[in-house]
This record gives structure tokens, C-alpha cells and sequence, in this order.
DNA sequence: TCTATCTTGTTGAATGATCAACTACATACT
DNA sequence: AGTATGTAGTTGATCATTCAACAAGATAGA
């Protein structure tokens, strides 16, 4: 007899789903990142970050806010901006208002680095992901996807 | 005017959808991963090899074999295993007829973490991807990553 | 004001992943 | 047989991420 507690196992179906998925994402990722390494020496975790600085106004965002943007621990986003720093793609800055704030900046250096690495991993998204998917499928793709971080986003436990 | 070299820039929607799985990845992969190692001390590409030894004949896969089922190099592999080894996890062996062969084995120890581990972890998937998702799009997503999956699998350049 | 508590960001140690170099066995060719 | 090339797996160094501990400023309440 089942009870509320009794763990809900996957039918064949959803294993398959489950495992495309698992697959899927660990190809993907690799592959851009490697594209992304090879040809431009940065991650696929640091382009992120560069893409969000490259929006915000004045190129800069606060520490806290940069690391929820992009779904990373703060400290993984310190050491990630210290080596960027030392490469002269992003500079620190003080916060005006918070005197225990820190704004990473994007340096104009920085900002020609992102312009050329973004070609590649445009074009890596484009051919490896939407040109082979229908449409239709690619917005139920985004619908599920928006709803995990929905879910998820921000709760540690 | 266009050439066959241009970069073909992301529709704001498929930005959209692209944001999307990147960050839904990221925080379904990080939650899976933290529920797996506070209540059993597995990570998820532990648990995932132990998966596939399980399924195995002799709960017993080679290296080489085993690093392409899930996708990790030989390097990280021959880590893993070291590291799953040093726990009475898995043990390894020798292949009887490949002399340089080395098979991962999933101890008895080894499958009953494995059993309760699984519980965790499909109810994660289940409650954080599955429950919340309409049937049909998790088709398409299953579609979509098993073409990703065939496309890149595999080919390192 | 004084105190307690929360938030921000950093630090350094420990853990895990990547990379290049290497050993050993297998396979193919002459 | 002998040689060359390919494949399996390991190793250790380097690099990135996590984790716990911490310092400093902000906030709220007595």
C-alpha cells in the first residue's frame, strides 16, 4: 500500500527524459565552454558574468547582486572577479551609498573581449541548440525552465 | 548586406528561453547535487556513476567505458573511482581480456547507498522538474536535449 | 547611545576538476 | 619478429570551487 511518503519513481519515459537532459546539458555547457576557452580564454561561468556587467548601467554591478544574478556562491564570485581583475577585463569600484559595497566594473578592455567572444558562443547556442530544435519545442523548453528558476531561484534548503 | 560568416544573433525570445535553461540548469543541478551530499555525501556525478555500474552486468563497467556513458574525462574518472574506492564504494578489478583493461565494480556497500541515495534524488527530479512541468513539454524537452546529445556527443572538436 | 543582529564581501584551507605527461598493453604493417 | 601507432589508465601539478571563519559596515530596538 502507498503512503504520502513512499518516493515517486520515475516511469521509463520520464528516466528517458531525465537522462537526455542530463546528457544533454553536460555536452552542451562543455562544449561551449570549451569553444569559449580556446578561442577567447574565458569560461562559460565568466562570459555570463560579462554579459550582465556589459547591461547594467555604468558597466558595473554590486558583488551581492552580480552572484544572484548568475546563481553563484559570493565567494566563488570574489575569486572569479580578482582573476578578471588581474587580466584587466573588470575593475573594482566603492559603493556611494553602502560603505561596505563593492561594484564590479566592466573595463572598456573588457568590454571588446566580451563584443569578440560573444560571436563564438552565439553561433555555439545557434548551431548546437536552436538550429536542430523545432520551435514549438524550444518555447516548451523555456516555459519548463522558467518555472524551475521560479521554483528554485535563492532557496538554499 | 549578409554573408554566410555573419554571427546569427538570438531573437529576444530566444534569449529569453536561453537565460532560461542556463539558469534552470544551474540552480535544478545545484539542489539536486546539495540534497545527494547532505543526506548521503554523494555528489551528483558520484551518484550518477554508481547509477550505471548498477545497471551493468556485475555491477561492473571498464574506465574508458564508463567515462563516455557519463560524459566526464578519464582523468576524472580514474579521480572518482580513486576517491569511491578509498570509501568502500566501488572496488576495481582487471579485465580478463584486455591486459591494460580496468573494470569499476559497485560494491554490496556501494549499492545500498546507492538504493538510498536514490530515493533523494528521484524525488528532487520529480518534485523540482517533473510535477511542475505539462507532460508535453517535457517531451519536447526530452526531444530537443536527445538531439543536442547526438549531435555533440562525443566529438571534442 | 549602546547593544545585538544582519548583511556584505573577503580570505585561506580543503576539495574537486582539468591538463599534460607518462607507462603499459594492443593492433597493424613491413 | 620488429616497428610504429593507437588506446587504456594513471599521475601529479595547476587551476577553480566550496566551505567555514572572519572583519566591517548597516540596521533595529532598548
Amino acid at each position: 500500500m502507498e503512503t504520502v511518503t513512499d518516493t515517486p519513481w520515475l516511469s521509463t519515459e520520464q528516466q528517458h527524459i531525465w537522462r537526455a537532459f542530463l546528457g544533454g546539458t553536460t555536452v552542451l555547457t562543455d562544449r561551449l565552454d570549451r569553444d569559449l576557452r580556446t578561442a577567447h580564454g574565458l569560461s562559460m561561468p565568466e562570459y555570463e558574468i560579462l554579459v550582465r556587467l556589459s547591461e547594467a548601467p555604468d558597466r558595473a554591478i554590486r558583488m551581492a547582486e552580480l552572484a544572484d544574478a548568475v546563481s553563484h556562491s559570493r565567494s566563488r564570485v570574489t575569486h572569479t572577479i580578482a582573476r578578471l581583475e588581474r587580466e584587466g577585463i573588470v575593475q573594482r569600484g566603492n559603493c556611494s551609498d553602502d560603505g561596505r559595497g563593492v561594484s564590479a566594473i566592466l573595463t572598456d578592455h573588457g568590454f571588446s573581449v566580451l563584443e569578440e567572444a560573444a560571436h563564438t558562443h552565439v553561433r555555439g547556442v545557434n548551431d548546437y541548440l536552436i538550429e536542430n530544435a523545432d520551435p514549438a519545442d524550444l518555447e516548451a523548453l523555456g516555459r519548463i525552465m522558467q518555472q524551475v528558476v521560479e521554483q528554485l531561484q535563492g532557496k538554499r534548503f
